[in-house]
DNA sequence: TGCATTTCTTAACCTAGGTCAAGTGCCATG
DNA sequence: CATGGCACTTGACCTAGGTTAAGAAATGCA
């Protein structure tokens, strides 16, 4: 269940295995079941999980009880609430699992420990960092300025996976969009299709 | 003119005099005119400016020709397009002053330099990383889940100097508004204010 | 002080997308 | 094989906020 997550470590990292087995112990396997809830609100976030099958979802919700995704993680992403994780404050959000998933977790101690033992642990992790930065730009900037249609586009073009394996409401609500709202975005987008002979 | 950033590097690091000016000539001044621009898009970013007076502010153009305010950056703030300087991609934003402005700028050998010096520099630059993502993933809460209204009403709580400083149609393309529109919450709003005797 | 330029407001009108309320189709479990 | 419950669609209606165009204020510059 964590071989995925042991060739992610020694892949990004240029480790060796008996390096990865300096922290193995400190990296968690767990099953989750479709629809078990893995981080609440107000709780703090202390495991950042690695996906290895399966998809996880971070999300919040507002006054109306409305949910608005703010990650999806498929195979091979992490997903955790950084903030609350790196600052140790009460999560805004809350994580759970669209689909029966494995995936491993890690607390902090890992962090500490891989530090020690991966020369560049530092670096890729600021590597890492800058990813995320460059992504969350993208997506504020796309927010701001496009419409439905384009940012639903814009979608399935970067996640063509996850848009076939995520519940339609779900895109939606990372879109910033209502589910009936995609639905006709979809719908104009199939007649211009067809109309375009 | 650098004295504010001197104090700032000195705090933030936990540092010395004499460790500061081991990187000081690392540290360039600029004055810079209202409206004059630092960045294009599709350059590289190889600067990061730190304001020590005035404003800077980063923003992207969409194919509209319609600007959309990334980041405000007054005293004691720190901009660049994190992608495009640690990427060495090119830049997908501008960078302009909206006052006559004086700041100083660093390229990537004042980070290098600034490593060897400051025995945290890497911890704090990963704690200032932190801090970037936790504001943008509440920026982008917000783009989801709140009306015009609230995110103006937001944006005057968290940054009340800047809403007086800024004008107020970039305050508009900040939060993905139009002027007109922010004109319009504004009235309401002090609508509501005067009707609650 | 006076003119020009930019910023902000206002109002009429418009539209993308929200809301609400019925469907329709699709598994999934008994 | 039936049925209960989701997920998705559809259509009628509504509204927040966009668009356009015009003026009013503010600001700068000479």
């Amino acid at each position: 269940m964590s071989d995925l997550f042991k060739k992610y470590i020694i892949e990004t990292q240029c480790g060796t295995e008996s390096q990865y087995e300096a922290v193995e112990h400190l990296v968690y396997p767990v099953a989750i079941k479709k629809g078990e809830m893995l981080l609440q609100k107000d709780e703090i976030c202390d495991k950042a999980y690695f996906v290895s099958k399966g998809i996880l979802r971070s999300y919040t919700v507002d006054e109306a009880g409305k949910e608005h995704t703010i990650q999806f993680a498929p195979e091979n992403w992490i997903i955790a609430d950084r903030s609350s994780f790196y600052f140790n404050e009460p999560s805004e959000m809350y994580i759970d699992a669209l689909e029966n998933t494995e995936a491993i977790y890690v607390k902090k101690e890992f962090f500490d420990k891989a530090e020690k033992i991966f020369e560049n642990f530092a670096k890729v992790n600021t590597l890492a960092l800058h990813n995320n930065i460059r992504h969350m730009e993208k997506r504020i900037n796309y927010l701001l300025s496009a419409s439905a249609e384009k940012r639903y586009l814009k979608f399935i073009e970067t996640y063509r996976d996850l848009s076939l394996r995520v519940p339609q409401q779900l895109i939606a609500s990372y879109l910033g969009i209502t589910p009936e709202g995609l639905s006709r975005v979809r719908k104009e987008l199939a007649n211009k299709n067809f109309n375009r002979d």
